[in-house]
DNA sequence: TTGTAGGCGTTATCAA
DNA sequence: TTGATAACGCCTACAA
């Protein structure tokens, strides 16, 4: 079978003897054809391995059925699963995704939402805080999935970070920790995070005796190494501690390695919790407590908002929480 | 700047004054044009915010300068250094990337290649090992990338995997270890990986006296959980091992938490060294010794072989390997 | 150097 | 239920 051009719609009406548009209704499930008909088409379609070319579709078409995923990095591993619910909502409906991070056909196009506009995508998902060299059009259905600040006429699907905060503090309160540690970095989600924590810990029944929260902040990214230095500087001031929730999962990871040089164990000594229920978190040999804050959730209802605001643009711009789940695993134990 | 729909090059055309023929000769760079001509197409372009479409330069043109790759797993990591190997050699050439993982776009088209072959794609880029029920036409430029298995006319650009397994019994010996284990499961670059592994440490220098490889290969994945109970396998057997070599950083993963759990310290009482170079073993948590396998380079090299290849389409099939590198962390230490 | 006209592979609109 | 025929937005000879 050595193919040369592709076979072309024309070239499928011949075979079947009937006109291209006769074929192109049957492609489109179009009921108004004759059994007999949209048989012949078919096969023929078969035996000549036919495809209709995506560029004369969406040319010719009213739609081009293809939404863009911009993703802020490819390392970070939770598009992952935004993609999962991404394609549960969408893909399901008959949309393509095509997904780009910032440097992905860098080059050809200034960002990646120039490449989105030149495939004239009906709507465009920002995976991540988006950033604001972005230069979306207003009239571009746009939806934010897991990033909290806002642009103008989008919509926003975030993990709640307040309730998860609340609810790794409830869970170091139930194993009976009372002087608890927050470590975090210079990000919105790290504030809120800990705003939630702070808050649980504060709203704690007084029967079990006081409960404290010390807190160590760095300014910048929420690395490793800041997760690090920032336990360091708690445990410095407060090496009463027993438990500490980290703002991520990186940041536990280096929370982790500074209480092994400082030769504490977890979680006899010390608990740690993390967020983002990362797939290092998962591992056996780290098996981190962690929040997980349901990417496939998130992914799921922004493809649903986004939907809704193509089939109706002038919607107002919502904002949904999506409810974390906390996944316990060996570096939290009972005080 | 309420935009409806997008500026087409008939708009640009009537605001520059000239005809459509003349912007596409000024969007493709021509030289045959006078300067004030382009000049006045130029700010056209920018204040109609024109971009061509996709659609219609693909279906007008020779070709839709356009190559797709097929990611195994969006999960495995290292597809994001091949990538951007691949940026390097095709992007720059005017070549834009598209990539789909097994599911992406799954329920439109049956793999990811129906679409790829929907766009009419200039080529593809397996990353990984090519799965048989692909069904790329034989006239279809195809590069693997990464992969061991071969497809008839497809060229191959792997990791010397043979040669990695080398480089870490040569890191092992160098210090100073002689009794040495390894740990594998059932795959091709487990099976290499071994054999590069005892052959290095069997051409070792007598001077040392005798160097001995414990074997423990279980069939399946290489999963954590593999790692974990081949190190049991081989430690049973074999308690005086002093570093083992496993088949990947999944693996080891496995081998540190059941040294863990055995009491055993990594690396005073065992040596370990994984092969990847994933992003987990570059934590300073984990901080595991690895083999990297230059992905990047794999995937420039990938690229150009698709460059010479769609260029020439009668090429004979290559095959070529590059070098891994050892990454020396904190799992290997000195016997 | 610039413009005219045809064609790329579909969908969409009308007739038949 | 089918079949012409005109778009769709761009490239590419070919002419001027």
């Amino acid at each position: 079978m050595g193919d040369g051009k592709p076979a072309t719609i024309y070239d499928v009406a011949a075979r079947a003897g009937v006109s291209k548009s006769l074929v192109s209704l049957v492609l489109q499930r179009s009921p108004r054809v004759s059994d007999q008909r949209r048989a012949a088409v078919l096969t023929a379609i078969q035996e000549l391995d036919y495809r209709p070319s995506t560029a004369a579709v969406s040319l010719a078409g009213t739609r081009s059925r293809t939404i863009g995923v911009v993703l802020d990095d490819f390392r970070n591993q939770w598009f992952v699963d935004l993609l999962t619910g991404l394609r549960e909502a969408l893909q399901d409906q008959g949309h393509r995704l095509v997904v780009a991070d910032r440097f992905l056909n860098t080059g050809l196009d200034a960002s990646p939402v120039e490449g989105f506009l030149s495939m004239r995508v009906e709507g465009i998902v920002i995976a991540g805080e988006p950033t604001t060299d972005l230069a979306i059009p207003a009239s571009m259905p746009v939806v934010i999935a897991g990033g909290r600040v806002s642009i103008p006429r989008a919509d926003t699907v975030a993990n709640d970070d307040r309730a998860g905060g609340g609810m790794a503090a409830a869970h170091l309160l139930d194993l009976g920790h009372t002087r608890l540690g927050f470590l975090g970095a210079g990000s919105a989600a790290s504030q809120e995070r800990r705003a939630g924590f702070e808050g649980a810990a504060a709203a704690a029944p007084a029967a079990a005796g006081p409960v404290t929260v010390a807190v160590a902040v760095l300014p910048g990214e929420p690395t490793e190494e800041a997760g690090s230095r920032a336990l360091g500087a708690l445990l410095d001031e407060h090496p009463d501690v027993t438990a500490v929730f980290a703002a991520n999962d990186v940041m536990a990871l280096g929370a982790l390695s500074e209480l092994a040089e400082r030769g504490l164990r977890v979680p006899e000594d010390v608990s740690v919790i993390g967020y983002d229920d990362t797939p290092v978190a998962a591992t056996r040999y780290v098996g981190l407590t962690s929040i997980d804050d349901r990417s496939v959730e998130i992914g799921r209802g922004a493809g649903e908002r986004l939907l809704a605001r193509i089939a109706d643009p002038g919607l107002a711009a919502t904002e949904s929480l999506v409810e974390p789940r906390l996944v316990a695993r060996r570096t939290t134990a009972p005080r």
